[in-house]
Order: C-alpha cells, then structure tokens, then sequence
DNA sequence: TCCATGGAATTGACGTGTCAATCGGCAGGT
DNA sequence: ACCTGCCGATTGACACGTCAATTCCATGGA
C-alpha cells in the first residue's frame, strides 16, 4: 500500500523519540495547567471547571435558561454528562430545571440567583487565573503559535472522523 | 483600589477576547485529542492511559517490579491515586502486589505475564495514534513550537509554585 | 385501536481522581 | 516500658465521565 517513503525502512509508522518526548511533554504540561486553573477556580469560587462552563453559557442565555439539549449542544457536551451535571449543580441550588411548556418531555434549565451570583464572583479570579497561568507564560509569538497549533490539531481531528 | 483604569495601562490583569479565545481553543482542542488517543488506546488493547503509564514503568524497571511509592514517583501520581488504581489493575490480572521484604509496611507492585503481554500489546498501536492524530497533525515547526510552549508552561507554573 | 418507532432526558453501573481519614509498624525521647 | 510522632500505604466519601439501558411521550401506520 503506502511503500513510496522517504525513510529507509517502508513506511515509518511510529514517531520518533524526540517526538514522543514532546508529545509526553505537550500532553503532561496541559493537564498540569488545566489541573492547576481547576484548583484555583476551585478555591477562588467553589466551582469545578464544568459548573463555570454550564454557569456562562446560562448567563448569556436569552432569560438565563435554556433547553437542555441545547446547553449539552453549546457547551459540547454529552447529554447523559449534562443531566448528571446538573443534577450535582441543582442539589447545590446553582440552577433548577422545569418541564418546558412547548416541547413534550423536553426539560428546561434555568439560572437561579445563587447561580448567577456564583458565576458573578467566579469570573474575575477565573479570567486572572488564565492570564497568570497561561497567557503570561508565553511569549506573543508563542501564545499565536498555540491557536495555530490548536487549529491544526483540531483540522487533524476533524479530518481524521470519517477515515 | 485598582477601578479606574483605563485598559491600555499596564496593570491589566485580564485576557483580552483574543487571548481567551487562543485559551479556549487550546484547552478544548487538547482535550479533545488526549480524548481520542485514549479511545483509541481502549479500542486497541482495552487499557486505559493510566493502565498504559504504569505497565510502561513497570515494563523498563528492573525486575518488572517497582516499590509502590518508586512508581507513584516515576509517573507523577499522588499515592492515593496509584493505589485505588492498582487495586483495578490487580483485579484484571494486570499486575500482583506483595510485601516488600527490605522495607517495613513497604509494598511492592509487579508486573504479571498478562499484563506484559497486554503492554507489548499496546505499544504499537498506541505509538501510531500519537503519530497519527498529533506528529501528523503538525509541521515540524510547529512541532518545535509546542515543545517549547510546554517548557515555557511548565517553567512558569514551577515559578508559581512558590508565589 | 394498538403497536412500534423515535426523540428527549434520565438512570445505573462502573472507571477514574481528589481529599481527608485511617491503619500498622517503627522510631526517639522520657 | 510507654507515649508520641512519622511514614508508607490503603480506604471511604464523593465529584466527574462514559456507556448502555430505560422512561416518557408523541405519532404514524396496520
């Protein structure tokens, strides 16, 4: 099949060692930093990194609430994930759910005040958290080269669906 | 205390919309991809990541047996963490502990035939998704660029460390 | 009318991760 | 000998995620 290569040996399938070195690098150092803005989200505001996701999205929403299907669909993610989600941010009065008057058997999820107030004093130390973390890591250069890095990766993905 | 200063000044402590973007893309995209390269790693050979990390240890130690606390060291976990997921490991066949004889209340965690078996079994396929869905994904450039994003990353959040 | 079919959402089982006890043995000091 | 403290490791409680059922209801044939 695919024997036309540059490499002596037919097709090299395997990366090399310093490609896994900056692979295991790349991938240890992002969930180190993830894990890190998590904690001091955690600290700062009570709040895990998916109840700030539901929590924005539910602030821009038309009427801070929104149907849930839609929420997993803005927020990306799986509904079976969502309902367990909310049903922990509901236990913590974050949000409530209500049957939605026009779709049959279609739920609705709205922001409370304790929610809104939560997200309110989240966002600051959050948005902080990002740049001390993150943004101020890099260099201008190296901050542009990460959203062109994503983009590939994420081009690559995409790509990669239907193969 | 810090309210009214105009943006341009240098004491802006929050992202810009772009540099939040670059975030949110960065932060989402590798997730998305150590997402699938662990659905490929379960599709290939029905281990986990951390399945993979600590038969790789176990793999290269001496032995093929490692001190508990050694390989909690070597892949960077917390104890706890090794110890329930030893306990998982322990139950597929994939590794056996047993007391130490050198060290008091010491245990010692080693790889059983199965587990090797399942390991050498991985390497390959997993080596190939890295190269396939992150090496590929790149230019070389770019690849550059990552590693020394996460040098500059991980340099960063040690000097926080302290803060 | 009755059934199956499908969409929206939830639930249960289970793997995974963190944090705070806890256990068991071995100091060192008195 | 006794108490206290540390150290290695485990455990329990709980949050989080995924996958495979399951529930509820609406609807479109037979």
């Amino acid at each position: 099949m695919t024997s036309a290569t540059p490499e002596r040996r037919r097709g090299r399938q395997l990366p090399t060692a310093d490609e896994l070195r900056i692979w295991r690098d790349f991938i240890e150092t992002t969930e180190a930093l993830t894990s890190q803005v998590s904690t001091r989200l955690q600290a700062d505001s009570a709040l895990s990194p998916g109840d700030y996701a539901v929590l924005l999205a539910l602030s821009e929403a038309q009427g801070r609430k929104m149907r849930s299907s839609a929420l997993a669909a803005h927020i990306g993610w799986e509904r079976s994930r969502l309902s367990h989600h909310l049903g922990r941010m509901e236990r913590r009065g974050l949000i409530r759910r209500q049957e939605c008057q026009t779709v049959p058997r279609g739920s609705e999820v709205l922001l409370t005040p304790t929610g809104a107030d939560a997200f309110r004093n989240a966002t600051f130390p959050h948005l902080r958290a990002i740049r001390e973390l993150f943004v101020d890591a890099l260099t201008p250069e190296q901050l542009r080269a990460a959203g062109e890095i994503a983009a590939a990766l994420r081009a690559h993905l995409g790509t990669r669906r239907e193969d």
